[in-house]
DNA sequence: AAAAGTTGCGAGAACGTTCTCGTACATGCT
DNA sequence: AGCATGTACGAGAACGTTCTCGCAACTTTT
């Protein structure tokens, strides 16, 4: 069994005081004098006294826990992301609250219809990829949960802040790069459709085909999942189309991976006959054989200005949109090398 | 501002009875009949209700959140155990709450001794790396917080449950693959001293080769951390070594990962001329040219098995000390293949 | 028909905290 | 001296639940 801890009242009846006094004290308000403040505080130390969380959170509407909707976190990005997010919000004296979804859609409407709102402050929610409506979240609005997307966010329907990487800037660099460096036939492996995220990183894709004159081929650009898997099963249908790519543009570092894998495997070399080019950044990038090209994303600044953004919601308590983009930056290696 | 939430009150008014007769029927207690309940659980729905985990955890001196306290969730191993925890934790209808130590004793303590006890039903906790004293997970047991230890754990003079995986035979496994590959002069790079997974994978490693008569020189066991940057470093001293050893064992992939590239980079061909091994079966060591062989760690099951045990010492609400060993899983790869 | 048991419900306290209001006393001003 | 102002504190309600009693109204037993 669970002993009692030390309450207020334990404090105040030890000092044969009230208990309102005792809570002046310990929140250092002005309405206590300077000596029964440094009894007070004394005496808490001496108890070892620690505020009860329900109890405050009853009374304010509020707890300290900001929850963190995301389809998994085990992969570099999005574990960096919540890293980030929980530097600040431990400075803030913030709990953060994991959610998994594993990225079924299914999942995430459940847990966010059945979030326990009165045990969350906000909530700071990536969308699962093949999400095909927001409504959950629209109820979560209409309930005023203050709510932050990051990364993969909704459509426009949905009006929230969110954070965000320049997809297209990094894209069209990641593009441009291939161009400089040679390769002319082009092919983008990327997400699901629908996802702002993939949509803004093919349109940067194409931009850049577009501005130097290159080949767009439908056939260059497949639409499929996140993971390795895809990738590789991407890059075996761009191998077997008639005109064949001479490089490869992954929307992420493990499809990217993946594509290497493969063209390994056919005895393709990878940079001197297909170049390949990820994006994240992931640590994997240096590891993996020719190391990869990639554009690294500010996955950590990105958890923390998430969180910030929610946090200051919160302390004005009123709602404003606002939306925060991050840069991106080009890291070339060896996967792009055409000698 | 939120709005206030529908509350237990607001349903007894609905239907003009008392809040007393609405929480037993939500609670589908005996003293209810079942047409005044059925009238509840649809006044319910409709307002949408949901409970105030404030207001239950004040009476009932708990709530529905589970602390996990972790070095890092930036690695494959560590981010698939709390997906395991989760999962568990999530079917039981609690939460997880994320503590990051970033692996530093001194912010292990502090969040320790931080911790609202009264916000958090119980602990899942992995001891940082380099820690020296673990009074603070003691002063946590005198005020009966339920306390699990998972992967990394104190000595026993914290007497607690703990879930580990079987170090001893993992490794006791993996030396003996290299030697049954042909290796004789087996060198192993492990973590810091003191932990028990790596003096127990260093026992595993040295009865091995005692068994088959094997060579054991002190500086072919090196101990540093557990990053692939050390692992790097530890083979560098390692081929720097007078007598050079024809195998490295590495406490982890990470270690093992560094390892290669470091052969790699002297033009040391993995495998033929020095065999690698790994622990841990991350996702990289398939990745990783030569793939690695390794040592598969059940980190799901592991986070599965924490929660579980952490959830029956709250249910049972006594205090039994309980120590789960979870069987690992030899994997072979190329990195171990002397032809 | 009276006694005993059962069933369904309400009143009110409790959990630990904050907040509003009230009050006793001291101090400052005319 | 008389009044306003300020200071330090206490009493008690409130937050949303659960829990312990108690009490009617039935039902069963004798």
């Amino acid at each position: 069994m669970r002993p009692k801890y030390t309450t207020i009242k334990d404090i105040a009846k030890a000092l044969d005081i009230s208990v309102a006094t005792v809570s002046r004290a310990l929140r250092d308000t002005h309405d206590v004098s300077p000596e029964t403040r440094d009894k007070v505080l004394a005496v808490a130390a001496a108890l070892n006294y620690k505020p009860n969380f329900n109890a405050t959170g009853l009374v304010h509407q509020s707890t300290h826990h900001l929850g963190v909707l995301i389809p998994t976190i085990t992969n570099y990005y999005f574990s960096t992301v919540i890293t980030g997010m929980q530097e600040v919000a431990h400075q803030h004296g913030f709990n953060l609250v994991l959610y998994l979804t594993n990225d079924s859609p299914e999942r995430e409407q459940r847990i966010v219809q059945n979030l326990v709102r009165t045990s969350l402050d906000g909530l700071l929610a990536c969308v699962s990829s093949r999400a095909a409506e927001y409504n959950h979240f629209q109820e979560l609005l209409d309930e005023s949960m203050p709510l932050v997307f990051f990364d993969r966010v909704p459509d426009d329907t949905i009006k929230t802040s969110k954070v965000v990487q320049d997809d297209y800037e990094g894209a069209f660099k990641a593009v441009e790069h291939l161009i400089q460096s040679g390769y002319t036939k082009i092919a983008h492996i990327t997400g699901p459709k629908g996802l702002q995220l993939t949509e803004n990183r093919a349109q940067g894709y194409l931009d850049a085909l577009r501005k130097y004159n290159l080949p767009v081929r439908s056939d260059w650009l497949i639409y499929s999942g996140f993971s390795q898997q895809e990738g590789e099963m991407d890059a075996e249908k761009l191998l077997e189309s008639r005109d064949r790519p001479d490089a490869v543009f992954a929307v992420n570092d493990r499809k990217a991976v993946g594509a290497i894998l493969v063209l390994k495997r056919k005895g393709i070399r990878v940079g001197k006959e297909i170049g390949v080019m990820g994006f994240t950044n992931d640590p994997i990038s240096e590891i993996v054989s020719p190391t990869l090209s990639t554009v690294a994303e500010p996955a950590y600044e990105l958890g923390r200005a998430s969180c910030q953004l929610l946090l200051n919601q919160l302390k004005k308590n009123t709602f404003v949109q606002e939306q925060v983009v991050l840069r991106s930056q080009l890291v070339a290696r060896a996967s792009t090398q055409r000698i």
